[in-house]
DNA sequence: ATTATTATTGAGACTCATTTTCAATGGTAT
DNA sequence: ATACCATTGAAAATGAGTCTCAATAATAAT
């Protein structure tokens, strides 16, 4: 019953839904799969694949990036998580199944993501794809400012860089 | 008067605001700078750098990706332009001096990208920075779906591929 | 105009996230 | 057992974007 139990039956939940989908596209379930997405669902993190490659070295479940890589999409496919688009030039991901959807609220200078979700939103997807004919199957949107405690300290007025980039920032090991 | 001259006084009304901004940060112009505005204002199209690269090299305005890459960011620091997120794993562009604020609302089957602008959009972003004290300085909307023409010619159930990337398919000279 | 200063350019090397190849391994079904 | 073929890890490949460097050119100073 305690907190730690959960996570361990939410990430069987998880899993459940994943071999399902596994089956029915005539795939084959292995255990580093499993050991994958038991790492994404021992969190609520947002994560990027060199995260989660840490995440599960530190804790020796040694997986290769490679298989890291192409478990992404099978997760994706079938609607476990998702793709967040974060301003570093690189691919992050949520976790979706048993949430509800949100948006992200995201401060440019120390990238702090808040979520929130509105109703509103979702009326206008409706009443655009009406407009124009599109079935729509879903939207991104996102607010980009300050957080409290940056908006503070401004001028800090940072050059732009594509999709924020920043060239050696990521000394992640490999 | 020509809808032709049109194209090129709209150039020249950004290229004003460009040396403007270039004279002010104590930067040079540059015949290179000046060709590579010139030709992404001669059409409304959105772009990356590929595309722009040929669209020029076609036009015999020779200048190096080195250099593209590098008056982009001085384009969006001055305002010209902006990061618009597609789904294949690499930046677009598209101009915004002149131009309203607008949200994409982009087809996943064949790309097709309608512009639309909605108020109500505006009104949120203000309601959430203030309920979490963010100070919001845009926002990114994007709806996702089907387009009346392949809404109809469904099953086409594609794979997915993190941010929509295709091998193979970009088979643009260098 | 000359000269000095320094930003800019093009080529090509480089980085890094992601994809692909390939030989070895291992489920699954007959 | 045997055949079939999906999966794996390691390493090579890919490609968008960045950086280095020597040559060039815009601007400022004389
Ligand atoms: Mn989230
Ligand atoms: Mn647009
Ligand atoms: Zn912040
Ligand atoms: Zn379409």
């Amino acid at each position: 019953m305690s907190l730690n139990n959960n996570w361990i039956d939410r990430a069987m939940e998880e899993i459940e839904k994943f071999r399902d989908y596994i089956k029915e596209k005539g795939l084959r379930n292995t255990p580093e799969r499993e050991i994958i997405i038991e790492e994404i669902f021992s969190t609520h993190d947002h994560f990027d694949v060199d995260e989660l490659f840490l995440r599960m070295r530190n804790k020796k479940k040694i997986v290769s990036k490679a298989s890291i890589y192409r478990t992404i999409p099978l997760l994706v496919e079938s609607g476990l998580i998702k793709e967040v688009f974060f301003e570093d030039g690189h691919l992050h991901y949520e976790h979706i199944y048993g949430h509800k959807h949100h948006c992200h609220l995201r401060c440019m200078c120390c990238g702090r993501n808040l979520e929130f979700s509105d109703d509103e939103i979702e009326k206008i997807q409706k009443q655009i794809g009406k407009k124009y004919g599109f079935v729509i199957t879903s939207h991104r949107f996102e607010l980009l400012g300050y957080c409290p405690q940056c908006a503070q300290r401004q001028g800090v007025q940072k050059a732009y860089r594509p999709s924020g980039k920043v060239r050696g920032k990521s000394a992640k090991s490999n």
